[in-house]
DNA sequence: CACTACTATTTCGATGTCGAATTATTTGAC
DNA sequence: GTCAAATAATTCGACATCGAAATAGTAGTG
């Protein structure tokens, strides 16, 4: 389904590019959870327990960043969390504005319950490509993720 | 920032991949946002619009398929667009379940209006891919992005 | 110490998102 | 024609998402 605008060629190349690489991603994540991989998490649940059990106890903003949500957004998903007691919000000793977030037994069970069917369904999902093409994908997402060097001044990226 | 998971060669190499895809359309739609290129619709309104203007007139239906949203999502969407004069609801008159969505002369100009901003931002994005680049990460997305034959009984998908 | 600027998080309001249930309507079986 | 099943859209409740404003706390200047 390419697009349908009469534009040049260069723009229409680039329509159709973005196109397939948005609809991939999100064809992709759609199958995901319909195979039920992560349980009766959300997605961004799921984020914040797997940044915690990888990578151990984080403040909120340095899941926020890890995550690439907003703060607002991270305090209700952590709000659901510590409501769920998969997570423990903790006040910093030092510095009593920095929260740091630990999994609780629950929330690292949680995620180890999880987490092997989640892989298993990607693998499954990625068997469509080869190795090398995998090793295509990933660089050529890399390259077009990091993005053109522009303005600094106006790109006020939290990270 | 690759997976800290231990697994074996072919799930690491899955989940990097994985990771950055997500992270690449993640970050480009991020990039697409601080630009404004589309005013100030949110992204599923402007989906809609562009639908609409490049495709003609549709049944709700038809363009929730199209920008693969949920039934339930589209109304609130095409509530606001209504509100905004943007997009008009016509009750189709032989089947009267079925509603038709046109372009108001506001919704054709707005889109008129920041299409050819959102298309050069586009462009510009994806200048850091050579065009065979760009053909070559579409044709991994269109892969990827069928997925693999899987039990037609499980998957329900609505389209 | 007082004042200001900065930082981390939360609150608030608007929008989007989904699945399940509901409403209105059409179609098919009898 | 009547009733059941199917279909199109909406409503509802829960969660996610963002930006802007508010809150709480720290740090730097004088």
């Amino acid at each position: 389904m390419p697009t349908h605008f009469t534009g040049s060629r260069v723009e229409i190349r680039t329509l159709n590019t973005f196109i397939k690489l948005t609809r991939c991603t999100n064809s992709l994540l759609v199958r995901l959870a319909e195979r039920n991989t992560i349980g009766d998490l959300t997605y961004s649940q799921f984020a914040v327990l797997e940044a915690l059990y990888h990578l151990g106890p984080m403040t909120a903003g340095e899941v926020s960043q890890k995550i690439l949500k907003s703060g607002s957004n991270l305090t209700t998903v952590i709000d659901n969390l510590e409501r769920d007691g998969l997570v423990r919000r903790e006040r910093d000793v030092n510095d009593r504005r920095v929260i740091h977030l630990h999994l609780t037994g629950a929330g690292s069970s949680k995620l180890e319950e999880v987490f092997p069917g989640h892989v298993s369904a990607l693998v499954e999902e990625f068997s469509v490509l080869s190795a090398s093409e995998q090793e295509m994908l990933g660089a050529l997402c890399k390259k077009l993720g990091i993005g053109i060097a522009r303005d600094s001044s106006k790109t006020n990226v939290k990270g």
